[in-house]
RNA sequence: GGACCGGUAGUUCAGUUUGGUUAGAACGCCGCCCUGUCACGGCGGAGGUCGCGAGUUCGAGUCUCGUCCGGUCCGCCA
């Protein structure tokens, strides 16, 4: 192969006079009958290629290049024209004028445009892959991604932590998710899962006595997917010796500190901490936006002895909150946009949205208006107003009702205020949550771990016993605008108190023993006091790309229903392969090939 | 499991509300012309299983039902 001298964005003013060759992709191709311009791309950039007729053979070979045609070419470099320089190329001021031209492989026309000027529907950019991946847009999405990942790496390495790899062919663990699973063939009827995290491997390697251990980690959940929700998706993960949580967040701060710094250049400033009580208590949400600058304001008082029985009864009840979200620039929402609003919390269940438009609070009741504003006394009016320091042209917006349903519905309501009324202010707002309690209730009135069964609780087993749902944890999470960047904690590593926090799940000893006895082994023979976390490394690449969908920092994504149009997984099995893995179908009618 | 949005030329879309002649546009593609363009330009041309299947109707891209695919969200994801 005819090997190139430089690269496109090295061809500059420096070369003038010198005979130089590229290799690449012609971008486009600008054919004026006497004279013919190719716009020549590799992975540096942009250079002109200049065919004059003057040279036949070259000129009727360029007449036949079509757009992402592969080609060398060869030829000296000169200053462009007066008047002919594109400023929007580093190396626009320049071209080459062609000498030699070579196709090194040609083109079918392509299924789209990869230009930054036409749009492309996911399905069919999810189909080419190999050539939405060409766009400028996802070359910048990876090439990011991969700068981020080095520079995690070099700034753990610096710390003395080591990467250590983890099966991904192993044994289901008691985690949240529903797992993808793997026949064994030399045992029948016996599963792999694929790791949903590496946790009860890094717990183990603390235990081996690896101090500090960190790993980019293919993890692997078997759910319904989301905008940022993939079924195989990369955790960095990380786990320390005799540390407690503060050390952990110092790290992990002074990391994502360090990475927006030298891969965007952006100051993330400090980063606020807040227990989760008070994130619930303010924002609804154990991972607020903290670029919005809306809370919400507990009024349950207020309404005790109210009339208005929409408010009177959860301002009566022990499960239930008036929250008010007071809003600046409320005056703008339309009554369409409020009815969407309705519609939009009544997802998350909420029953109505209430609300109040102040239009002069110096009137009091007479300056409001509001479809609830008659059922509700002056003097509540009143104590109201003062208590949201109301001002003209807000909107108030209640949630009323089942703390969970007024915590999600009105969270979800201030994110969507946020954007529509453009009211967030700042580019980047992290923080820490912490404090987060030991277990909470499901819907079967069963407890269930808020982080996970290893998360050490605050206090002593008798405590923890005593009073299970108010046992709080070092259970850490890291966001960033309201996204959860990443979580951890302090770990049990005392084997009696592990084994009464799965007793509380309902997990008895024999159980544990048995999924996974090895974990339990390790703490009873010196395994030393650990803590770490999990940053989602998609994720974070996400909020950095300011990307749409995690599917836009990833090479190769499922679709919604997890499958991959590239390449049309998944795939049957053949018949040979099933009966080596001592699998039949049930109620299913294999398609007869 | 549920709610909602979309599927029409290679691509992005209009047309669907109110059923009616031969389904349009832009970009791309093909041909011809063009010596300074850079999202080049001009002229001409080809290109359609209106996702699929039933149904209603004299007649369906348009209405009804079902189904598949893509997307957003709820549930789910410690």
């Amino acid at each position: 192969m005819k090997k190139r001298t430089h690269k496109c964005n090295e061809v500059s003013k420096d070369l003038i006079g010198k005979d130089i060759s590229i290799t690449g992709w012609i971008r486009r191709r600008r054919d004026h009958g006497g004279v013919i311009f190719f716009d020549v791309r590799d992975e540096t950039g942009l250079v002109q290629v200049v065919y004059n007729p003057e040279l036949k053979e070259i000129f009727g070979l360029a007449e036949s290049c079509r757009n992402e045609f592969v080609i060398y070419s060869k030829g000296k470099v000169r200053e462009r024209p007066e008047g002919t320089v594109n400023k929007n190329l580093i190396s626009g001021e320049v071209e080459i004028e062609a000498t030699e031209l070579t196709i090194l492989n040609t083109s079918l026309p392509l299924p789209f445009q990869l230009d930054e000027h036409s749009s492309v529907g996911e399905e069919t950019r999810l189909k080419f892959r190999f050539l939405d991946l060409r766009r400028d847009e996802m070359q910048s999405n990876l090439r990011l991604r991969a700068k981020v990942s080095q520079v995690l790496r070099e700034f753990l390495n610096h710390n003395d932590y080591i990467e250590i790899e983890t099966p991904l062919l192993t044994k289901a663990t008691p985690e949240g998710a529903r797992d993808y699973v793997v026949p064994s063939r030399t045992f029948p009827g016996s599963f792999f899962a694929l790791p949903q995290s590496p946790q009860l491997f890094k717990q183990t390697l603390m235990a081996s006595g690896f101090e500090r251990y960190y790993q980019f980690a293919k993890c692997f959940r078997d759910e319904d997917l989301r905008a940022d929700r993939q079924p195989e998706f990369t955790q960095l993960d990380i786990e320390s010796s005799f540390v407690d949580a503060s050390e952990i967040i110092n790290l992990v701060t002074e990391m994502i500190k360090t990475v927006f710094k030298e891969s965007l250049d952006i100051d993330l400033g400090d980063f606020p901490v807040l227990s989760y009580s008070d994130a619930i208590e303010l924002y609804g949400i154990d991972k607020p936006d903290l670029r919005n600058p809306l809370t919400f304001i507990e009024v349950k008082d207020l309404f005790k002895d109210s009339d208005f029985k929409v408010f009177s009864e959860p301002a009566n009840d022990e499960e239930s909150r008036i929250a008010a979200l007071s809003v600046p620039k409320g005056e703008t929402l339309t009554r369409k946009q409020i009815d969407d609003y309705t519609d939009f919390v009544g997802n998350y269940g909420a029953k109505g949205l209430a609300y109040i438009r102040v239009e002069d609070p110096s009137k009091g009741k007479e300056g409001l208006q509001s479809p609830i504003i008659k059922f509700i006394d002056d003097e509540i009016i009143n104590k109201l107003l003062t208590v949201l320091d109301s001002k003209k042209g807000d909107i108030i917006f209640f949630g009323a009702g089942k703390r969970n349903i007024v915590n999600d519905s009105l969270a979800a309501l201030r994110n969507l205020l946020g954007k529509d009324l453009d009211l967030l202010e700042s580019d980047w707002a992290p923080c820490w949550v912490v404090d987060f309690p030991m277990f909470e209730k499901n819907n079967k009135g069963e407890l269930t771990p808020l982080h996970h069964p290893f998360t050490a609780p605050r206090g002593s087993i008798d405590e923890l016993k005593a009073d299970p749902l108010n046992a709080l944890t070092d259970a850490y999470d890291v966001v960033l605008n309201g996204t959860e960047l990443g979580g951890g904690s302090v770990r049990i590593h005392d084997h009696e108190m592990q084994k009464v926090v799965l007793s509380l799940l309902g997990i008895n000893e024999e159980q544990a023993e048995e999924k996974f006895g090895f974990l339990t082994s390790a703490l009873q023979h010196g395994c030393p006091p650990h803590a770490g976390l999990a940053i989602g490394f998609d994720r974070m690449i996400m909020l950095m790309t300011n990307s749409e969908s995690i599917r836009d920092v990833i090479a190769f994504p499922k679709t919604q229903t997890a499958s991959c149009l590239l390449t049309d997984a998944p795939g049957e099995a053949s018949n040979e392969q099933l009966d080596e893995l001592h699998i039949k179908f049930h109620g299913l009618e294999k398609e007869k090939k």
